[in-house]
DNA sequence: CCCATGTGCTTGCAAAAGTTAGCGATTGTA
DNA sequence: TACAATCGCTAACTTTTGCAAGCACATGGG
């Protein structure tokens, strides 16, 4: 599998200024779409601010970047939950369940894979 | 008043404060839990201040909650997302396609898709 | 009774986010 | 040459985030 390549943009920032560049969009142009100040967005590409919620989800529709994208290059999405199992995605997406009552069921659903694993293979 | 209201948690807040009380937790024991002061996650719960991404990170953590249905109960994942057709989404996740060529091969997708159906309809 | 402990909330305050005004450098054009 | 426009960046400012300290209320022992 993967293992942790370099990435060519290894921070959000450098990140958004590729996919600016790559839009052929001036800075002032995308802070303008954005609805941001030019030298706040400066800023960001630089890596000298954290951007908020709203202002990155407002960069990823600027940019048409899914916000899940940006959110897992910013580090704040965990890339590993996309390769997650169905199931355990499922059950981490209910509302409707409380912390203790999900875990319950992930656990028995990992118990329930280990015991089908190891009793297959023999 | 609410004149929308989709379900009972309509706000990030009421969600938060939910899930809180479903795990048994005190608002203490979730701040102390996740790190952060617990006058801030009272006024949090309360729709008072706007958690910065890295504390909604933190509450996902705190409370076993997938990071995006969190984003997404505080309206800045747009839950439309996740209906959208896997080849959408491979095009939108994908980080080496500008914004243009994005843009190009989901209007082509869609072309694709149109007269696929109304040719396959007859 | 008093004291301890747990609950959530209010109050300033430091730090960070985000803006407006303006800088120097570059490019095109008259 | 000069002027205008555009590029990204700096500086100073306002607004918001997030925290430490402490308040008021409730419960439960001694």
């Amino acid at each position: 599998m993967a293992q942790k390549q370099p990435d060519p943009y290894a921070t959000l920032g450098e990140f958004i200024k590729r996919q600016r560049e790559l839009s052929q969009l001036s800075l002032r142009q995308l802070a303008d779409i954005c609805g941001i100040s030019n030298p706040y967005l400066s800023q960001i590409e630089r890596g000298l601010r954290t951007p908020s919620s709203m202002i990155l989800q407002s960069l990823a529709k600027g940019l048409r970047i899914s916000a899940e994208t940006l959110y897992t290059q910013a580090g704040i999405l965990d890339p590993q939950e996309a390769e997650e199992s169905d199931v355990i995605k499922a059950v981490m997406h209910d509302p409707d369940l409380s912390a203790r009552q999900r875990e319950m069921m992930i656990d028995m659903y990992r118990s329930f894979r280990q015991v089908n694993e190891t009793s297959s293979t023999t």
